[in-house]
DNA sequence: GGAGTAACCGGACTATAGTCCGTATCGCTA
DNA sequence: TAGCGATACGGACTATAGTCCGGTTACTCC
């Protein structure tokens, strides 16, 4: 019932190490050490008996952890995968924003895309359940997961730059079906375009491909679908 | 345990009636009954409630029926779901192989393609949590749907009409990114194109969409999408 | 180094999808 | 219409995702 100068500090602290930091890292040791020891075993069980086989109630318990731990830590069963791919993500991400072209910047857009849909499908095949079920345990994961929208944008500004490109100053080639409006649009339409390309990209739609066709006729339809985007 | 001749009696009368109906009627009355029942009350709950916050149990409390009633019928929830939708798919899918132009047959292959993208898109707008539900409720749901074969195999054929026409006697343009194959590759590309477009008309990729743009633009994006696909 | 507080922990609890199997019903045949 | 096998019924049962909250613990500030 004591009101003290307490609250106050406590917060600012908090604000001060998140300037600090570059990353916000407000977590307790326990709950940092919890987080680990669920990863572990995740990682482990997925490994031995395959994603969709481990409940997470066997997670918890293997990582020895009560599950409204688990359950905090990573929302839900998308949640956790999506963890669990975090890592194998980022060394995707970097490549892309500073590795060695064509995937890394410095070659043109066109070579950087089709580089970048050879590269996802690859990690996407690697690890195909655990997408999936990062994708598709919660209604609509897919499209919140900041992932996502990473893959799109930068699709979407290479499919722009693309057919900048692609025609300098030849302007837009014939009437096609184009609508007329701003010049701004280009953006929009790579952006739907992005979304429809990543669409063809999801763990639940190449699973289904793969039962009809091989990995390389897979890479070898995405990269024809791309040209035809750009 | 007595063996008298009735088993085989029994299954050649059943090979009958598949032979003299179309269809395969074997249903018993009361299933017949049943199945009326639960169809019925799932649409009035559905609409009711909204899709998503109606359970399995409250269809089947709805109905007057067991639980083991509906499952058994409807497989699970996606099933059910797709049971629902049959009428209204059976009406475009109708329209399709028996309707006027530009949708039914008649009409240049591009320009039915065209009319599908639109009245599919239609169709799913209308009925957008249901058929999210018959796609997602079950892993790989979708792809097993026969309607998804119908709808898969229409845009295929359509889309290797159009290109074969849209490219009478001047041969393949340029070299392109396509591989040297033997002639019967246009089939196989444009199955995979088929996946690729229905992909962006998924219920689950609609409704993110949905999220960021309008109808209006939705579909002008998906049609530019068609043309580039020709 | 001691007290206070926010953050965290764990596991019991709820809700729901889907399964199982003993019992009841249907529809055919004699 | 009585008998009988096939089919269907229904609700108890299992498995699992996700929630809740009383009790504990790690950090901060004096």
């Amino acid at each position: 019932m004591e009101e003290h100068n307490g609250p106050q500090s406590a917060s600012s602290t908090r604000e001060l190490r998140l300037l600090a930091h570059g990353a916000p890292p407000p977590e307790r040791a326990d709950a940092a050490r919890n987080r680990r020891r669920i990863l572990d075993a995740a990682a482990r069980l997925f490994a031995e008996h395959g994603v969709d086989e481990v409940s997470m109630d066997a997670v918890a318990r293997a990582a020895e952890v009560g599950k409204g731990t688990l359950f905090r830590r990573f929302g839900d069963r998308a949640g956790l995968a999506a963890a669990l791919l975090d890592e194998r993500e980022r060394e995707l991400q970097a490549a892309i924003l500073s590795g060695p072209p064509p995937l890394g910047p410095g070659a043109p857009a066109d070579a950087r895309l089709r580089a970048f849909v050879s590269a996802y499908l690859r990690y996407l095949l690697g690890h195909l359940d655990l997408v999936h079920t990062s994708e598709t345990a919660s209604p609509g994961a897919r499209y919140r997961i900041g992932a996502y929208r990473f893959w799109h944008r930068h699709v979407q500004l290479l499919l722009a730059e693309a057919r900048s490109a692609g025609a300098p100053g030849a302007s837009r080639t014939e009437g096609d079906a184009s609508r007329a409006e701003g010049e701004g649009d280009g953006a929009r339409g790579a952006g739907f375009d992005a979304h429809a390309l990543l669409a063809s990209l999801g763990a639940e739609h190449v699973r289904a491909m793969l039962a009809e066709t091989t990995p390389e006729r897979l890479e070898s339809d995405l990269l024809s679908l791309v040209e035809r985007m750009i």
